[in-house]
RNA sequence: CUCUCCGUAGCUCAGCUGGUAGAGCAGUUGACUCUUAAUCAACGGGCCGAGAGUUCGAAUCUCUCCGGGGAGACCA
């Protein structure tokens, strides 16, 4: 769709389809142009105050601004004759401009103002203003404008939203135009800078406290021969020089495990991850995970761990650790409940699962209204019985602990019981937020949990995972004792920012592609072609030659002027239709 | 993948049981030197998502397709 735009038939056809404001702008840009201003400019732009700074540090009667240079988009003129005001708008919000002629224009050539301001510039031009700070009558503290420079032209007239006593007009909300064209909602949505802002603060905040404690960040491949480390259908690639076939990350476990056998002792990672499968709310094939694995520690101490990261990032966002989320609120002062898995089936389902056979656990399933069928194993079960009836109770951060063995084959057996590994979920608004082992580093047993999975795959189950047998041989060397985390941010900043759909976090969520500009129908192509033979011809002549019907012909003939293609002529001899170009 | 709602001017939306499109903002022209959803006057602006069908006639009814939202299924 974008080399669509370099062959000339399209690049007429976006020409023409240019909206009458469109047409202003880029006629303004000409005159600005033919008045000897680059719309453009190269220069530096010399800023040196911020709108909310000035807001924040004004006080009535005393000038300590002295004269201040601001840069930004114009997001509103309302021009009174010789005098004006304007709205800024910068990186840090939003301030008035009182734009006097006789101030910007000292001299007696009024053009700057009668002409560039008041006729040449639009709403969303970048401008810079050099002047005062100053009150208004009306109590609004805004710039006295002494100089008025177009940094950017903008040619596509930007949405405008207006807003009275906290009441906002017509908004811009459309969900497809707000993702699809996420700078225009960027501009006017003001509350969506800050669920980005937060985003990036809770990054930051995560960061520091790592690197406090002396962990590494570092960054793992990619595109991987092997995608491992949780399971999952992976996006494939190839790559042409080697000739392998290379898959983007599924996960990055197994890498920083391999670097926790190199020597370091805890190493971190903020990865783009990437799963082929379904998108709604809460999914999008991209994401981030943020991965952290500490040597000579267990889930018990990673929990603790885990908990502090919350609650820390929290209080960093919120200075409180109550943070809404829907109509809960949700509290992440530490510690959080930590329940095992058996204990919470027991709680929400009444069944004692523990010990019990595979064949009795079809059955409790069976009773509670779950569907199995014949290929889960004890793991599935037990997983699906928890899924269905547990995990939307877990409003409050809760840890569930200690899942079957053979739902984790990374995962470290439980020291007390061979059936159960050493792992929790974090569980915030009844849903994953978190995922944590004892890592498993016996090498001969992870072996075996892979050839685990191996049968599994025979047996049909597409997400099991691939043995990456140089894993294998790093483990051998010997992994002290581990404990890894992964927690998804995307999801994090969603409960902290309140955030109901993912689409909300990202930038760019992954959309379907947009549709291509409408082609010629078969009917326009049939009557060009007649066209080229004869031009001009007369009307009715070429309505006789297309055979098509009044309708098609009417549509037909609209469509071919439209797109510039053809044009209907008048003359004293009649109607005419020729082709142009 | 299933169900459901939506797609009309640059933006937000109205347009009912079919009769050939309306408002506010934005735009253009003019007036106005402290306005703030500025105001006042005039004007211009529409492949009514695309295609097909029913009809004398479709933005409106039917079907198909495209795009989006929501709910679910699948999936961690």
């Amino acid at each position: 769709m974008h080399q669509i735009f370099f062959n000339s038939k399209d690049l007429s056809m976006t020409t023409i389809s240019l909206s009458e404001q469109e047409i202003i702008r880029r006629n303004s840009l000409q005159k600005l142009r033919e008045l000897g201003i680059d719309p453009y400019p190269a220069a530096e732009y010399p800023v040196n105050a911020y709108s909310e700074d000035i807001k924040a540090g004004f006080s009535d009667g005393q000038d300590h601004f002295g004269e201040v240079c601001l840069a930004g988009r114009l997001m509103s003129q309302r021009i009174m004759g010789k005098a004006s005001f304007a709205e800024l708008q910068d990186a840090k919000g939003r301030i008035q401009l009182y734009i006097n002629r006789d101030e910007i224009c000292p001299g007696e050539d009024k053009t700057l103002y009668n002409e560039v301001f008041k006729k040449l510039l639009d709403i969303g031009d970048t401008i810079g203003v050099k002047g005062t700070v100053f009150k208004t009558h009306m109590g609004e503290i805004s710039i006295q404008v002494k100089e008025l420079t177009l940094l950017s032209k903008s040619l596509h007239p930007l949405p405008i939203v207006k807003e009275k006593d906290g009441v906002t007009y017509d908004a811009f909300t459309d969900p497809e135009q707000r993702y699809r064209q996420r700078y225009v909602d960027l501009i006017v949505n003001p509350q969506v800078k800050d669920v980005f802002v937060k985003r990036t603060k809770i990054v930051n905040t995560m960061r520091e406290m790592f690197n406090e404690r002396g962990y590494f960040e570092v960054e793992t491949p990619i595109l991987q021969p092997i995608p491992g480390g949780a399971a999952a259908r992976p996006f494939i690639t190839h790559h042409n020089a080697l000739d392998i076939p290379l898959y983007l990350r599924i996960a990055n476990e197994l890498y920083l495990k391999r670097l926790i056998v190199g020597g370091f002792d805890g190493v971190y990672e903020f990865a783009k991850d990437f799963r082929n499968e379904g998108m709604d709310r809460t999914h999008n094939p991209e994401f981030t995970v943020m991965e952290i694995y500490v040597a000579y520690k267990d889930y018990q101490w990673m929990m603790k761990f885990t908990e502090e990261i919350c609650e820390r990032v929290a209080l960093a966002l919120h200075g409180t650790t109550k943070v809404q989320l829907g109509d809960q609120i949700i509290d992440y002062k530490t510690p959080y409940p930590r329940v095992t898995m058996y204990e919470a089936i027991k709680t929400h389902t009444g069944y004692d699962i523990a010990g019990k056979s595979e064949q009795e656990l079809r059955e409790i399933c069976d009773k509670l209204g779950i569907e199995t069928d014949p290929t889960m194993g004890k793991g599935k079960l037990i997983d699906e019985i928890f899924g269905e009836k547990c995990e939307h109770h877990y409003i409050q951060p809760t840890f569930i602990i200690d899942y079957p063995v053979e739902m984790s084959p990374l995962t470290k057996k439980h020291r007390d019981n061979p059936e159960l590994t050493e792992r929790f979920e974090l569980m915030v608004n009844g849903k994953e937020l978190a995922n944590a082992y004892s890592e498993l580093n016996d090498p001969i047993d992870q072996r075996e949990r892979f050839e685990e999975q191996l049968r599994l795959s025979e047996k049909g189950d597409d997400e099991a995972m691939f043995i990456d047998q140089d894993f294998l041989r790093a483990l051998e060397y010997g992994m002290p004792p581990t404990s890894g985390m992964g927690m998804g941010i995307d999801r994090l900043t969603m409960f902290m920012t309140n955030s109901p759909s993912i689409q909300d976090v990202l930038f760019f969520p992954q959309m379907k592609p947009e549709q291509k500009p409408v082609e010629l129908s078969e009917d326009g192509k049939m009557v060009l072609e007649i066209l080229k033979s004869k031009s001009p011809v007369e009307l009715n002549e070429l309505k006789e030659k297309s055979g098509l019907s009044n309708k098609k012909w009417d549509k037909t003939i609209k469509d071919l002027t439209k797109n510039n293609v053809a044009r209907v002529v008048k003359s004293e001899e009649g109607l005419f239709v020729e082709s142009v170009g």
